[in-house]
DNA sequence: TATTTGATCTTTACGATGTAAAGATGAGGG
DNA sequence: CCCTCATCTTTACATCGTAAAGATCAAATA
């Protein structure tokens, strides 16, 4: 939307002590978000990462600057900076958000489920209706490489998600499954899971599932394919004649 | 590296026909990497592909520029744009270049199976391999954005990498998959082959999987771990009693 | 209460990148 | 022999991330 940032605007001529400021500023932020913004905003960080949501949602990863966030959220582009360091920063703290957002989703999902089947395929669907609903937050916490896991809360989400996916496929084995020590068999049985559903999730979102879908019975949806990948066997023929 | 490019170095002063440019260039090109370079290059396009392969595997994703590249292959910053367009253009043939690499990969891979559970693990061994020896070609291929599958070439590539692997799926099923139509069982099962390797790989390469391999018995490689994904059933207790 | 302090936000600046447009170059066809 | 046009270089510009210095204000301190 070329805006340039109005560069060298009111630095120019006497160096008076600028005033009029803060009503623009005022004016910009009201116009985007709520009504109360007493200069220092209070709140910046928690605004910067909804408006980071909403940038998101809207341009896609490639529209996910720093300075889209804060001209979305109505501060300097610089102002980022004093709350999360860097790009860096920004994306990790957000992809913190999009674990928590996908851990609940996933808490909530095997709620209504009644048989063992049911309950078995409640998750991965969730999974994938997550990545489907939200997909550039998925790619904020799968596909970008600028992640840093040392940051407490992003380690502590994700940790969560996986303590998740590991005690559910621990559930469906019937078996405990202890923090420090995994067998080969649980180990596989985990990243089978995982591997499985996130691969589908990666290609389906970037339309690689196309064609095997577009061969396939009219009309079948992801979701139908998903299930029928999950429950049929590993090898060999199919179960009929 | 602040190399900074030289701007407004030459131009200076007298605005003469420069003439000693033509013998800096040669001297850039000869230092990188052959010897005959007259002038027009005679074969940018491949040169520019070669150094993009070059700057890929050494300073990883992040630092693969189109200014990079051209920097790599001596030339002025704008050249690329004749070959490629733009930024995905390169890319575009770069990941057709990585998914040929690939093909051929897979193709020798089953070459020296001699049972038939070898062969069956083969070809997602070749795969994790392939991607662990060029995590940056790989990450080309299927973490960027930036691709455009209308380009003949990368088209042609990808397809043939997919047609590869439905065919490995139908002989490992014993049926013929016809072009065009799919049950879903069929459907299922190549989606299921491709998702868990994919997936399997991308949790790799982004060391999503250290924990599950810290926790399993005393340097189990991530190899052992896909084979023993690869081999026990989908759900239910391991075979042992 | 008056002053200082420190966190927060803005300005300014710089190098790097992708891309467009105009200028130079030279190989090959007329 | 000249001229055309694909190829390559220069120049220019908007945008981005990041650093550094200045402005502002709430709250602690004297």
């Amino acid at each position: 939307m070329g805006k340039s940032e109005i560069r060298t605007a009111t630095a120019r001529g006497a160096r008076t002590p600028k005033k009029a400021s803060a009503p623009a500023r005022l004016a910009r932020r009201t116009a985007s978000v709520k009504a109360e913004a007493p200069y220092h905003h209070g709140a910046l960080r928690e605004a910067l990462l909804q408006a980071a949501e909403r940038v998101l949602e809207r341009d896609g990863l490639a529209g996910l600057t720093l300075r889209a966030v804060a001209r979305e959220a109505g501060v300097s582009h610089a102002a980022p900076t004093h709350h999360f360091g860097d790009l860096t920063g920004l994306l990790s703290e957000l992809a913190a958000v999009g674990f928590r957002q996908f851990n609940a989703a996933m808490a909530s999902s095997s709620d209504s489920a009644t048989t063992p089947i049911e309950r078995a395929l409640a998750r991965p669907k969730a999974y994938v209706a997550y990545a489907q609903a939200h997909p550039g937050m998925y790619g904020i916490m799968f596909r970008t490489e600028r992640l840093d896991y040392s940051r407490p809360s992003l380690h502590e989400a994700a940790e969560a998600s996986f303590a998740g996916l590991a005690n559910a496929v621990g559930m469906m084995r019937q078996e405990q499954i202890s923090g420090d020590a995994l067998t080969l068999h649980q180990g596989a049985a985990i990243a089978r899971a995982w591997s499985m559903v996130h691969g589908f999730t990666m290609l389906l979102l970037d339309g690689r599932l196309e064609d095997i879908l577009g061969r396939l019975p009219e009309g079948t949806t992801p979701e139908r394919l998903l299930e029928a990948m999950l429950m049929s066997p590993v090898t060999g023929k199919p179960p009929g004649p």
